[in-house]
DNA sequence: AAAAAAATTGCTTAAATTTTAATATCGGGC
DNA sequence: GCCCGATATTAAAATTTAAGCAATTTTTTT
Protein backbone atom coordinates (compact mmCIF):
# COMPACT_ATOMS: atom_id res chain seq x y z
CA UNK A 1 0.00 0.00 0.00
CA UNK A 2 2.73 2.21 1.24
CA UNK A 3 4.50 1.57 -2.43
CA UNK A 4 1.27 1.90 -4.18
CA UNK A 5 0.74 5.39 -2.89
CA UNK A 6 4.29 6.39 -4.00
CA UNK A 7 3.84 5.20 -7.18
CA UNK A 8 0.88 7.21 -7.59
CA UNK A 9 2.12 10.13 -6.52
CA UNK A 10 5.13 9.68 -9.62
CA UNK A 11 4.95 11.34 -12.60
CA UNK A 12 5.35 9.06 -15.96
CA UNK A 13 7.51 9.73 -18.52
CA UNK A 14 5.26 11.40 -20.93
CA UNK A 15 4.66 13.82 -18.14
CA UNK A 16 7.85 14.90 -17.60
CA UNK A 17 8.67 15.51 -21.15
CA UNK A 18 5.69 17.77 -21.13
CA UNK A 19 7.24 19.25 -17.53
CA UNK A 20 10.61 19.71 -19.37
CA UNK A 21 9.09 21.31 -22.25
CA UNK A 22 7.07 23.71 -20.22
CA UNK A 23 10.24 24.71 -18.20
CA UNK A 24 11.86 25.39 -21.38
CA UNK A 25 9.95 27.85 -22.11
CA UNK A 26 10.33 29.57 -19.07
CA UNK A 27 13.95 28.79 -18.91
CA UNK A 28 14.91 32.53 -20.97
CA UNK A 29 15.61 35.64 -19.02
CA UNK A 30 13.49 37.64 -21.44
CA UNK A 31 10.33 35.18 -21.39
CA UNK A 32 10.77 35.70 -17.69
CA UNK A 33 10.79 39.22 -17.73
CA UNK A 34 7.67 39.18 -20.87
CA UNK A 35 5.84 37.01 -17.49
CA UNK A 36 6.86 39.28 -15.04
CA UNK A 37 4.80 41.81 -17.10
CA UNK A 38 1.52 40.21 -17.55
CA UNK A 39 1.27 39.21 -14.16
CA UNK A 40 -0.58 42.08 -13.32
CA UNK A 41 -1.59 43.22 -16.98
CA UNK A 42 -2.42 42.56 -20.33
CA UNK A 43 -0.26 43.79 -22.77
CA UNK A 44 0.07 44.22 -26.64
CA UNK A 45 2.99 42.58 -29.02
CA UNK A 46 4.56 46.12 -29.05
CA UNK A 47 4.16 47.36 -25.69
CA UNK A 48 5.50 44.27 -24.82
CA UNK A 49 8.67 45.05 -27.25
CA UNK A 50 9.48 48.07 -26.18
CA UNK A 51 9.23 47.72 -22.60
CA UNK A 52 11.86 44.86 -23.26
CA UNK A 53 13.96 47.00 -25.57
CA UNK A 54 13.00 43.88 -28.01
CA UNK A 55 11.98 43.68 -32.14
CA UNK A 56 8.68 42.68 -32.30
CA UNK A 57 8.72 39.43 -34.52
CA UNK A 58 11.34 38.34 -31.16
CA UNK A 59 8.40 39.23 -28.90
CA UNK A 60 5.97 37.60 -30.74
CA UNK A 61 8.19 34.48 -31.26
CA UNK A 62 8.82 34.36 -27.37
CA UNK A 63 4.86 34.82 -26.85
CA UNK A 64 4.14 31.85 -29.26
CA UNK A 65 6.45 29.07 -27.29
CA UNK A 66 4.52 30.77 -24.02
CA UNK A 67 1.13 30.11 -25.76
CA UNK A 68 2.24 26.44 -26.85
CA UNK A 69 2.39 25.20 -23.56
CA UNK A 70 -0.81 26.85 -22.59
CA UNK A 71 0.55 29.66 -20.18
CA UNK A 72 -0.81 32.34 -22.39
CA UNK A 73 -3.85 33.35 -24.36
CA UNK A 74 -4.71 35.83 -26.36
CA UNK A 75 -7.80 38.42 -26.91
CA UNK A 76 -7.66 40.37 -30.26
CA UNK A 77 -9.25 43.76 -30.59
CA UNK A 78 -9.16 45.44 -33.85
CA UNK A 79 -5.43 45.47 -34.88
CA UNK A 80 -4.19 45.05 -31.27
CA UNK A 81 -3.64 41.65 -29.87
CA UNK A 82 -3.76 41.48 -26.00
CA UNK A 83 -1.80 39.02 -24.07
CA UNK A 84 -2.22 37.37 -20.71
CA UNK A 85 -1.06 34.66 -18.42
CA UNK A 86 -4.13 32.13 -18.76
CA UNK A 87 -2.20 29.59 -16.39
CA UNK A 88 -2.79 29.82 -12.85
CA UNK A 89 0.90 27.66 -12.18
CA UNK A 90 2.19 29.55 -14.27
CA UNK A 91 1.75 32.56 -10.84
CA UNK A 92 3.10 30.28 -8.29
CA UNK A 93 6.12 29.57 -10.39
CA UNK A 94 6.80 33.14 -10.46
CA UNK A 95 6.30 33.42 -6.56
CA UNK A 96 8.79 30.88 -6.14
CA UNK A 97 11.73 32.29 -8.66
CA UNK A 98 11.35 35.44 -7.54
CA UNK A 99 11.16 34.44 -3.61
CA UNK A 100 14.80 32.95 -4.66
CA UNK A 101 16.10 35.57 -6.75
CA UNK A 102 15.77 39.14 -5.54
CA UNK B 1 5.90 55.83 -3.94
CA UNK B 2 3.30 53.32 -5.75
CA UNK B 3 5.61 52.96 -8.60
CA UNK B 4 8.92 52.46 -6.26
CA UNK B 5 7.19 49.86 -4.65
CA UNK B 6 6.04 48.23 -7.99
CA UNK B 7 9.87 48.62 -9.00
CA UNK B 8 11.05 46.60 -5.54
CA UNK B 9 9.29 43.90 -6.29
CA UNK B 10 10.81 43.72 -9.76
CA UNK B 11 13.64 41.39 -10.18
CA UNK B 12 17.01 42.76 -11.93
CA UNK B 13 18.78 41.48 -15.24
CA UNK B 14 21.45 39.85 -13.41
CA UNK B 15 18.80 38.02 -11.54
CA UNK B 16 16.55 37.24 -14.48
CA UNK B 17 19.48 35.45 -16.18
CA UNK B 18 20.48 33.82 -13.20
CA UNK B 19 17.00 32.46 -12.31
CA UNK B 20 17.09 31.49 -16.56
CA UNK B 21 20.12 29.32 -15.85
CA UNK B 22 19.02 27.70 -13.00
CA UNK B 23 15.49 26.52 -15.09
CA UNK B 24 17.38 25.82 -17.51
CA UNK B 25 19.05 22.97 -15.49
CA UNK B 26 15.48 21.76 -14.33
CA UNK B 27 13.83 21.91 -17.87
CA UNK B 28 14.78 18.13 -18.64
CA UNK B 29 12.79 15.46 -18.44
CA UNK B 30 15.78 13.16 -16.91
CA UNK B 31 16.81 15.91 -14.69
CA UNK B 32 13.43 16.34 -13.33
CA UNK B 33 13.36 12.25 -12.72
CA UNK B 34 16.77 12.33 -11.00
CA UNK B 35 15.48 15.51 -8.87
CA UNK B 36 12.18 13.26 -7.97
CA UNK B 37 14.04 10.70 -6.98
CA UNK B 38 16.43 13.21 -5.38
CA UNK B 39 13.02 14.24 -3.33
CA UNK B 40 13.20 11.24 -0.40
CA UNK B 41 16.65 10.28 -0.21
CA UNK B 42 20.85 11.14 -0.78
CA UNK B 43 21.62 8.82 -3.77
CA UNK B 44 24.58 7.82 -5.17
CA UNK B 45 25.63 8.38 -9.37
CA UNK B 46 25.83 4.86 -9.94
CA UNK B 47 21.88 4.06 -8.27
CA UNK B 48 20.43 7.25 -10.22
CA UNK B 49 22.34 5.62 -12.92
CA UNK B 50 21.20 2.38 -12.74
CA UNK B 51 17.13 3.75 -12.07
CA UNK B 52 17.49 5.93 -14.56
CA UNK B 53 18.98 3.81 -16.85
CA UNK B 54 21.41 5.71 -17.79
CA UNK B 55 25.14 5.56 -18.49
CA UNK B 56 27.08 6.88 -15.32
CA UNK B 57 28.97 9.48 -16.76
CA UNK B 58 25.50 10.95 -18.67
CA UNK B 59 24.15 10.90 -15.35
CA UNK B 60 27.42 12.65 -13.70
CA UNK B 61 26.72 15.51 -15.78
CA UNK B 62 23.48 16.07 -15.52
CA UNK B 63 24.09 15.63 -11.80
CA UNK B 64 26.61 18.40 -12.12
CA UNK B 65 24.37 20.95 -14.19
CA UNK B 66 22.48 20.96 -10.64
CA UNK B 67 25.26 21.21 -8.32
CA UNK B 68 26.21 24.71 -10.36
CA UNK B 69 23.40 26.54 -9.41
CA UNK B 70 23.26 25.28 -6.11
CA UNK B 71 20.20 22.71 -6.07
CA UNK B 72 22.14 19.21 -4.55
CA UNK B 73 25.01 19.63 -2.58
CA UNK B 74 27.34 16.05 -2.21
CA UNK B 75 28.08 14.10 0.60
CA UNK B 76 31.62 11.88 -0.42
CA UNK B 77 31.87 8.86 1.58
CA UNK B 78 34.89 6.59 0.56
CA UNK B 79 34.61 5.77 -2.97
CA UNK B 80 30.69 6.76 -3.15
CA UNK B 81 29.54 10.18 -3.84
CA UNK B 82 25.83 10.88 -2.28
CA UNK B 83 23.85 13.34 -4.23
CA UNK B 84 21.02 15.55 -2.13
CA UNK B 85 18.77 18.17 -2.95
CA UNK B 86 20.38 21.22 -0.98
CA UNK B 87 18.30 24.14 -1.74
CA UNK B 88 14.59 23.96 -0.10
CA UNK B 89 13.12 25.90 -3.33
CA UNK B 90 13.52 22.98 -5.02
CA UNK B 91 10.66 21.08 -3.39
CA UNK B 92 8.84 23.93 -3.80
CA UNK B 93 8.93 24.16 -7.77
CA UNK B 94 8.86 20.38 -7.70
CA UNK B 95 5.47 20.67 -5.59
CA UNK B 96 4.32 23.13 -8.46
CA UNK B 97 5.24 21.33 -11.43
CA UNK B 98 3.94 17.48 -9.97
CA UNK B 99 0.39 19.63 -9.11
CA UNK B 100 0.21 20.72 -13.25
CA UNK B 101 1.54 17.73 -14.96
CA UNK B 102 0.33 14.58 -12.79
C1' DA C 1 48.93 -2.36 -8.01
C1' DA C 2 44.04 -3.42 -9.02
C1' DA C 3 39.23 -2.48 -8.82
C1' DA C 4 35.22 0.44 -8.21
C1' DA C 5 33.03 4.82 -8.57
C1' DA C 6 32.87 9.41 -10.59
C1' DA C 7 34.26 13.01 -13.39
C1' DT C 8 36.21 15.02 -17.45
C1' DT C 9 37.35 15.57 -22.31
C1' DG C 10 36.69 15.65 -27.24
C1' DC C 11 33.67 15.05 -30.77
C1' DT C 12 29.28 14.76 -33.41
C1' DT C 13 24.53 15.68 -33.88
C1' DA C 14 20.46 18.13 -32.76
C1' DA C 15 17.89 22.41 -30.93
C1' DA C 16 17.29 27.01 -29.80
C1' DT C 17 18.03 31.90 -30.76
C1' DT C 18 18.77 35.91 -33.57
C1' DT C 19 18.61 38.38 -37.73
C1' DT C 20 16.77 40.02 -41.88
C1' DA C 21 13.14 39.91 -44.97
C1' DA C 22 8.67 38.99 -46.32
C1' DT C 23 3.78 38.39 -45.50
C1' DA C 24 -0.70 38.93 -43.33
C1' DT C 25 -4.57 41.76 -40.86
C1' DC C 26 -7.14 45.57 -39.30
C1' DG C 27 -8.95 50.46 -39.31
C1' DG C 28 -9.25 55.00 -41.23
C1' DG C 29 -9.22 58.49 -44.87
C1' DC C 30 -9.55 59.60 -49.71
C1' DG D 1 -14.07 50.42 -52.58
C1' DC D 2 -8.93 50.89 -52.22
C1' DC D 3 -4.55 52.27 -50.47
C1' DC D 4 -1.74 53.41 -46.36
C1' DG D 5 0.25 53.03 -41.84
C1' DA D 6 0.27 50.51 -37.72
C1' DT D 7 0.28 45.90 -35.67
C1' DA D 8 1.56 41.33 -35.71
C1' DT D 9 3.20 36.92 -37.57
C1' DT D 10 5.91 33.85 -40.39
C1' DA D 11 10.01 32.11 -43.13
C1' DA D 12 14.69 31.21 -44.23
C1' DA D 13 19.50 31.56 -43.08
C1' DA D 14 23.26 32.15 -39.78
C1' DT D 15 24.89 31.69 -35.26
C1' DT D 16 25.03 29.93 -30.73
C1' DT D 17 24.16 26.55 -27.38
C1' DA D 18 22.96 22.03 -25.54
C1' DA D 19 22.71 16.82 -25.74
C1' DG D 20 24.52 12.38 -26.35
C1' DC D 21 28.20 9.25 -26.76
C1' DA D 22 32.80 6.96 -26.22
C1' DA D 23 37.13 7.02 -24.35
C1' DT D 24 40.16 8.57 -20.91
C1' DT D 25 41.42 10.25 -16.25
C1' DT D 26 40.97 10.97 -11.42
C1' DT D 27 39.92 9.49 -6.77
C1' DT D 28 39.41 6.30 -3.24
C1' DT D 29 39.55 1.77 -1.16
C1' DT D 30 41.24 -2.80 -0.74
Amino acid sequence: MTLSVSLENEINDASLAEAAECLKSLAHPMRLKLLMLLESNRWTVGELAEACKLRDNVTSEHLRLMMRCGFLSVEKEGQKTFYQISEPHVFSILGCIKSRFS
